[in-house]
DNA sequence: TAGAATCATGTAAACGTTTACATGTTATAA
DNA sequence: TTATAACATGTAAACGTTTACATGATTCTA
């Protein structure tokens, strides 16, 4: 039915070894004979079966990827440059979303690893203490992480200093003139890189002298019913600034507050964290930590290359971030600009219980 | 070294028949033996490798997924979808983006081939006249088609009615009182879906009265140097609306509009295609023609499998589109409202050509 | 022109599974 | 009891490749 090597061999009147010599191209046939062979391959159609070759070769030539999300861009631009890297080195990737379900992600792997896929790269929900990468690290098994930060332990990574990015992102609020300044982390992605900017963040404003910044968690698939923010906001010392653990969630917080009333950056100032495209083109531009995604993506693949190769040991790579300001995150708003000057109707509503 | 299924049965002297038996719940294991047998496998940690049990079973449990890129929002989600449905089915999918290359796609594909995916969901750029996808007939190898609509050719493919929403476009801007419109094509992403979308309107616009619009291609990955729009609206006819094929399109023009110093929609009015999210969060709101991405991706994962199993046949999947009116959509501005009212300094340098 | 060296090709085993078939064991029926 | 059925397990071939090794043909060297 569909051909097969061997029906390749019989037709062109050779034996298998020949046709897998003229495929490969290794190992010498006399020219006439290749010729041959490579039109009988024609004739017939026939593909080679990566399953046999894999078999044989042990390799796969597939790299397994696996994130939370594509819906998010900053990880969509992340997997478009995954592939581009592989492509380029001859590899071809299978993708798995976790959808921010860490306990999915055990299994995710194990099918991945299954079918053989040569090397992995990974963003988990948590990379510090992680039995199934301290799993991964006693069979032999090569991941590098993308996005994760794990601090003490060494493992392969691809990130930018996000607690360094969360200090910048306090020394910048608090140049702009903000001292009451919060912050909002999106609960179903709690992470190790959300905790790592929070706490550059902390740092960075308590060497500003200031102290216990608000944290809400707001569940961003549904932020309507999450009023951690509307209560923030109620209160006489309600936060000027607002740094938001990614831009998804940053852009969400803008409407939410939209909704309240609110002006931004007059009344509140945002910034977010990832720089996706789509936060260039909102109005005002919103002002985030810009990471290479993509570039990030590239240089994972790249390092899982290497590493796969035996020319890389573990290590952390860690790319260059870029704070982008202005747009969303403005000067401190005079204090007659209070926040809830223009809150709606509905508001005591909402604020009583 | 790594354990295989001869390991395992050699450690709970078995046969390897009685370990697979085992594995796959098939065929009859006495308790006691498989209880032995499932605590021998965990002890070496074995996995099952995939690649034999598709060699012998030819079967692979996977999907290949070719789309034209993962950095516009459309197609990521869309591969939300799939990854989603593919999953629940027991299918692991491998994605390759061909960056609009259409040479690229002939490639892709028989790479995944020779990966022996069971079956395919594509986006090409042209779906109706496309050796690549006759030959896939030919040869009895599924696809389902993902946004392209072939019109005359009969081929499994999973799309909205591009020309029944190019016309309600036309319809839309000509209720709002538009007489002067015109249509933005990407260049690099001409397609036989943004054909189908500028036929509709263009039949739209015809029933209106309205002949021969203009429609400007532009290279939408450096829309700097492309100056089509430029000149388009330096001419005193210049439209009052546009219609962009695509979303990602859309917010490019309109920040390129924003350069030239028009306003959004009080000088051009805007309608894009996709409902990508982006579109909700700019200010204003982007006028769109959305369709539903992810799921659009799941369905066309389960008429794979449909086809796969024999139960379904070649079909066109024709899902609800919607019209986003309103933000970038508004009614014709007065004749005083001059678009080119406001062009900045540079203005004449750039028209001299 | 004999022998060596090189070249072209073939033979067959191996990769890790699954599974039809064979075989041995135990329970059931007569 | 014995014949039979049902069950548990093993044997071995097959899936489509690659490749070490063997072999036969050709060319080279002296």
């Amino acid at each position: 039915m569909v051909p097969t090597i061997k029906s390749v061999a019989k037709r062109a009147g050779v034996s298998t070894a020949t046709v897998s010599r003229v495929i490969n191209e290794h190992g010498r046939v006399r020219p006439a004979t290749a010729e041959r062979v490579r039109e009988t391959i024609v004739a017939l159609n026939f593909r080679p079966n990566i399953i046999g070759r894999s078999l044989k070769t042990a390799r796969t030539g597939t790299l397994g990827v696996m994130i939370p999300t594509l819906a998010n861009p900053v990880f969509a631009d992340a997997v478009a440059g995954i592939q581009d890297a592989a492509r380029a080195a001859g590899y071809a990737i299978v993708i798995t979303a976790t959808d921010y379900r860490s306990d999915d992600e055990v299994a995710s792997v194990h099918t991945m690893l299954s079918n053989r896929v040569e090397g992995l790269i990974l963003t988990v929900a948590e990379a510090e203490n992680n039995a199934l990468l301290d799993q991964l690290d006693a069979e032999g098994i090569r991941y590098v992480l993308l996005y994760n930060q794990p601090c003490s332990h060494p493992r392969s990574t691809v990130t930018v200093d996000n607690i360094a990015a969360g200090r910048l992102v306090a020394e910048h609020l608090v140049a702009l003139g903000h001292r009451r300044i919060g912050m909002v982390t999106g609960d179903p992605s709690a992470s190790d890189r959300a905790d790592a900017r929070r706490t550059g963040f902390i740092a960075g404003l308590r060497d500003a002298g200031i102290h216990h910044p608000p944290v809400v968690e707001v569940d961003f698939m549904n932020m309507e019913r999450s009023d951690g923010l509307r209560r923030l906001f109620s209160t006489p010392s309600a936060p000027t600034a607002l740094f938001c653990s990614n831009d998804a969630l940053a852009i969400a917080v803008i409407g939410l507050l939209r909704g309240l009333g609110m002006s931004v950056p007059r009344d509140v100032s945002i910034i977010g964290f990832d720089g996706i495209s789509i936060g260039e083109f909102i109005e005002p531009r919103l002002a985030t930590i810009e990471q290479p995604s993509r570039e990030m993506g590239e240089t994972a693949v790249r390092h899982l290359l290497d590493r796969l190769s035996g020319d890389a040991s573990q290590q952390a790579i860690i790319l260059a971030h870029r704070l982008r300001p202005g747009g969303t995150a403005g000067p401190v708003p005079h204090r007659d600009f209070a926040p809830l000057r223009n809150l709606p109707p509905n508001r005591n509503k909402d604020l009583k219980p």
